[in-house]
DNA sequence: TAATAATATGATATTATTATAACATGATTA
DNA sequence: TAATCATGTTATAATAATATCATATTATTA
């Protein structure tokens, strides 16, 4: 179920958008205490949020700048009717959408499911072959095992599996890998490469990692 | 660059729209006579569509629908204020997103870029007699068969591919595969060729590279 | 139809590319 | 301070793509 967070302060405005957004099967979050809105959403982690852009002590715009700093959530403006420069500045600031109060019940929730569609696809897979990919916690793991990997083997299985199925060349993983820094032996690649295999096939992942000679490597 | 297609009546809201999106480094393509509509979207070959939902002849959902039927290029609904209830309708019958009038300009451009983004990400398949040319993974597949090509026998076949049906020359060949190399066999491309068609007959497809003695070779 | 040029193909050789193991270094931690 | 670990480097081995060669098969033209 996708989680959505409210930050709007008329308490009439933020119940009935509670209800509506319930009743169409979304769980939601809402804020109540804005002196310290940011961090409340941010650590909320819902999948879309709708911001008022008039919130007391920090206002949307300011927020949806902050909370672009950390994260890509969708958001979704919320301004009135009369401030319609708002809309240009919010949307180049990085909201996804805005609606317009008074809203449309039908709308909102339309544009709502637009977005998390969208954002669902591009969200990234984290799982393989059962194993779940825990980049916080550096492992990669499911039920009994837990294979934990280094930073760079992190970084090429996360390239790796976010095209997976897709050749990735030696020169993406050569700049996911080592980018600004100077010259960097290329057999170093080649030699992580080998030991996140190694670690793969210690835990029973055999063969997942192919090579496409002049080509790359590719996640089967 | 990306080529998208209008479909507004209105001719100065039109010339508008295509200014906007040509100084935004769009190709443009007008549709003026809407008693053919459908017809001049599908033959326009672009990469995204702005479908007014009210157009004479055949209204916009209608012509979405067709569209639809025949292609799965991105369409973004142009709807006014007052007709909002379109909106859901235009949704639901598969446009990818829907903005209205009178719009502004930013979030134009923004929703087409993000729109943009998504498509030419899914878009890397060229196919040929069901199989299906996926160079991000490197071969070419139906739903049984998976043909793995190296990067010579890829270079080959995308370029008979991009010219399905004409003649490519050998010339034209060694210049995609070897082109600022020094001297190389003549024969190598032959060989190459051969290998190909190797692997093409080992998967059913027999005959699809045709020589043609003193001119080329042609992809049937 | 014979002669010639162009292309095919199988076998072999070559080379670039990648793999692996062993070592070196520096950072982190106990 | 010792021990452990990540990770880059070096040296050497394995591998696969692919160019070349020799020979066979076609097509073109005389």
């Amino acid at each position: 179920m996708h989680r959505i967070t409210i930050a709007e302060d008329d308490k009439a405005i933020r119940n009935e958008l509670s209800e509506l957004l319930k009743n169409a099967g979304y769980d939601t979050f809402c804020i109540t205490d804005f002196s310290d809105s940011l961090n409340q959403i941010l650590s909320a982690d819902s999948d879309l949020i709708l911001l008022d852009i008039n919130l007391p002590h920090m206002n949307g715009e300011q927020l949806l700048m902050e909370i672009r700093r950390k994260s890509d959530i969708p958001v979704i403006m919320v301004t009135s009717r009369t401030t319609e420069i708002d809309e240009v500045m919010s949307m180049s600031y990085g909201a996804d959408d805005y609606i317009t109060k008074p809203y449309n019940p039908t709308i909102l929730l339309l544009r709502i499911s637009a977005i998390l569609k969208r954002s669902s696809k591009e969200k990234v897979c984290t799982s393989y072959h059962g194993f779940k990919l825990n980049s916080a916690k550096g492992c990669l793991s499911d039920d009994k095992t837990e294979i934990t990997l280094t930073k760079n083997e992190l970084i090429i299985f996360q390239q790796l599996l976010d095209k997976q199925g897709e050749i990735v060349t030696r020169d993406e993983l050569m700049t996911a890998l080592w980018d600004n820094e100077e010259y960097i032996n290329d057999n170093a690649l080649t030699v992580n490469i080998s030991r996140l295999r190694g670690k793969l096939a210690d835990s029973g992942i055999e063969d997942a990692i192919e090579t496409r000679k002049k080509q790359g490597y590719i996640l089967k």
